[in-house]
DNA sequence: TCCATTTCTTATCCATTGTTAATTTACTTA
DNA sequence: TAAGTAAATTAACAATGGATAAGAAATGGA
C-alpha cells in the first residue's frame, strides 16, 4: 500500500466504541460500512415470523464484518448488529473504501476477499456442518473454531448459531463435562 | 446486449450432453465454466471424512451453475457435479464470459449477480432454514421451492441437502401423507 | 449492597431422529 | 426379460432434541 492510499485510509477511518447493547447497524439500514472489531463482541441477528430474536453470527476480535445485505446485494439490511459487550470498532465507509481499492491492486485484492469470498467461504462451511455434524458435534467444533467467543456471549445466542435451543444445549455441555470426568 | 456480445457469445458457447451418471466437473478440478441446464438434472457432492459421498445441492432446469471453488475461491474443486438425468448443458469457459463481462455493461451485472450473490443468498437462506425449520419443515418448504427436483432426484440426495437421514425422509414422507389422508 | 431481571440449569414428558437390519420395490443392463 | 443391483420402506431400539416449567445462578442497575 502507498503513502496516499495510506493517507487516504487515515483519514477516513473512524474509531467508535458502543456500549453493551447498544445497536450498531439496525434493521433496514441501507447504510454501507466496513467494521473492524478491535475489542468487544458482536452478534448479528434477525427478526424470525413468531418475533424472536435469532442470532445468526457471533463476531469476535480481529474480525471484519459489515451491513452484508447492503454491501452485497444492494438491499436494506435484514440483520441488527449489536454490541453484546463494551465494542471498539474502526469504521470506514464502504464507498470510500471501494474507491480507494480501485485504485490500490493490493487493497482491491482485499476487498474481493472480503466481500463475497469470505462470507461465501463461511457460509458454506456452515452448512457443511450444520448437515454433517450433530448439535453435539457442531458445538465442540464451534469451541475449537471460536475459542475466544464460548463463555463470553451468552449461550441463548451460541445456540441459535447451532441450530439448537439453550435448553438442548446446556444438556450437551452437562454430558461432555460428564464423559471427560469419567477416568 | 449489442451485437458483438452476442456473437462472441454464439462463438464460444457449447452444448454438451453427459449421460446419467457421468462426472461433469471432478473433484480437484480448477477449470473455470459456467453450465446452464437446458434439460436435466446435476447435483453436487462432496465426499466426507468417512468416505460417504454427501450431496450438497441439485441443480434443475434453467438453473445455472459452476465450479463454485474455482470461480470464486481461485482453488481446486470440493465439489464433484454428476448428472442424475441425461442432461443437455450449454457451456462457456468462465474467463472468456468474463471477458465479455467487462465490456458488457449489461453481462457485467449479470456476472456480479451471478458470482457470489445469488449464490451467496441461497447460502445464507439454507442456513436460516436449517436453524430455524425443523427437517419436515424443511422438507415442506423444498418441495413447494422445487417441485421439479422432487420425484425426479433420489431421495438419499435429497435427505443430504435437508440434512437428514434417507430413512428419517421416507418416515417425513409417511407421516406427511397420512395427515393429510385423513378426511 | 440489594433487588430485579435475565440467563442457565434441571426435570419431565413426548416426539422425532439416528442406527441397524430386514424386506420390499424400483431400476439397470446383460 | 430376467437377474442383479440400488433405492426406499418398515421395524425396533436407544439416544437425543423440543417444549414447558420451576428453581438456581449470574448479572446489572439503582
Amino acid at each position: 500500500m502507498n503513502l496516499k492510499s495510506l493517507f487516504f485510509l487515515l483519514r477516513n477511518v473512524q474509531v467508535r466504541t458502543v456500549k453493551k447493547g447498544e445497536i450498531l447497524i439496525e434493521k433496514g439500514a441501507s447504510k454501507k460500512e466496513l467494521f473492524y472489531i478491535r475489542k468487544g463482541l458482536i452478534r448479528s441477528y434477525f427478526v424470525s415470523d413468531n418475533l424472536e430474536e435469532i442470532t445468526f453470527h457471533l463476531f469476535g476480535e480481529a474480525r471484519t464484518f459489515g451491513n452484508v445485505h447492503a454491501i452485497l446485494f444492494d438491499e436494506p439490511s435484514k440483520f441488527y448488529y449489536q454490541a453484546i459487550e463494551r465494542t471498539k470498532v474502526y469504521t470506514i465507509d464502504y464507498e470510500a473504501f471501494y474507491e480507494l481499492a480501485t485504485k490500490d491492486p493490493k487493497l482491491y485484492e482485499l476487498n474481493r476477499d472480503f466481500i463475497g469470498k469470505k462470507v461465501l467461504r463461511q457460509a458454506f462451511q456452515r452448512i457443511e456442518s450444520l448437515v454433517l455434524l450433530s448439535p453435539e458435534e457442531r458445538y465442540l467444533k464451534y469451541m475449537e473454531d471460536h475459542p475466544n467467543i464460548i463463555n463470553r456471549a451468552p449461550d441463548k445466542y451460541i445456540a441459535n448459531v447451532l441450530g439448537i435451543t439453550p435448553v438442548s444445549l446446556s444438556r450437551i455441555r452437562k454430558r461432555i463435562l460428564e464423559k471427560n470426568s469419567i477416568p
